[in-house]
DNA sequence: CTTTGTGCAAATTCTTTGCACCAAA
DNA sequence: TTTGGTGCAAAGAATTTGCACAAAG
């Protein structure tokens, strides 16, 4: 908690409890979480919570790049606190995104920052979807 | 056009109409469109065409592997006529969606349809962020 | 006829905005 | 005492759903 209080403020992010909080639960719950999911976390734990301020400050924490935002489910962003650069796969089936840290994916640091052609690359996502193990032996659900 | 409606066809897609119509405009326009952006170009010659058309249409389209449903755009889907593994950069300035086939990206053509672990990719997207040529050297919007 | 496709209107979901109050520098 | 942060309520945008009619096999 205080470490990530130190974290934010190191990134020109001014430490408020909310913010804290927010941080706090994506450094410790690496699920990609969306917007919902972190407030229906959180609003327990600190129950003036507004969905506003949760929309502000994952904002904040992407522009700031403390966080990334993950447009890998079609239907909802999603959040990151990790922000090395990895791939994400995401099971059709459960809905679950997985981290991808594979040596064989060259391709998210070299390229990462770099141009291609005239284009100037400041981020880079890459996703794969199908089914995890789970699921695929799993005829039931 | 029939040509279009061959390709459908052979997809098992019943070529109605509005689905050649559609499928037309996306592989004539290779703009990455948004629905909204495909209806305001159809609409004129297709008055009757609905959005709910549209969307159950495009949806149809990723299903049967002829269209690809791009989520590099944080508001909206975009859909893209060309199903050949590529990837993609936006201009976060302009919006533009550009194609990218460098074959320095090995990633798309060695890793799709493969697994990685015990995850079985069925398909993947890779999507670059960052300043076009144009909008880089232009500092005046 | 029986299944499939279309489209209107309404509902739902996700996200943003306007504004007022609160808190910290 | 001004700037920045929070949160409520309302608005906005994207997408989905329910249902009735039309079209194709």
């Amino acid at each position: 908690m205080e470490l990530t209080k130190d974290y934010l403020s190191s990134h020109g992010i001014r430490p408020s409890a909310q913010r804290i909080a927010i941080m706090d639960y994506l450094l410790t719950h690496k699920t990609h979480p969306t917007v919902e999911e972190i407030y229906a976390a959180l609003v327990p734990l600190m129950p003036t919570l507004s969905k506003t301020t949760l929309y502000n400050t994952l904002k904040l924490f992407y522009d700031k790049k403390v966080a990334l935002m993950l447009n890998i489910d079609e239907h909802t962003t999603r959040f990151d606190g990790d922000v090395q650069p990895h791939a994400h796969f995401q099971c059709l089936k459960c809905g679950t995104v997985y981290d991808i840290f594979e040596p064989e994916l060259p391709e998210l640091r070299s390229v990462y920052k770099q141009k291609i052609g005239d284009l100037n690359i400041t981020s880079v996502e890459l996703s794969y979807k199908g089914l995890c193990a789970h699921c695929e032996q799993d005829n039931s659900n």
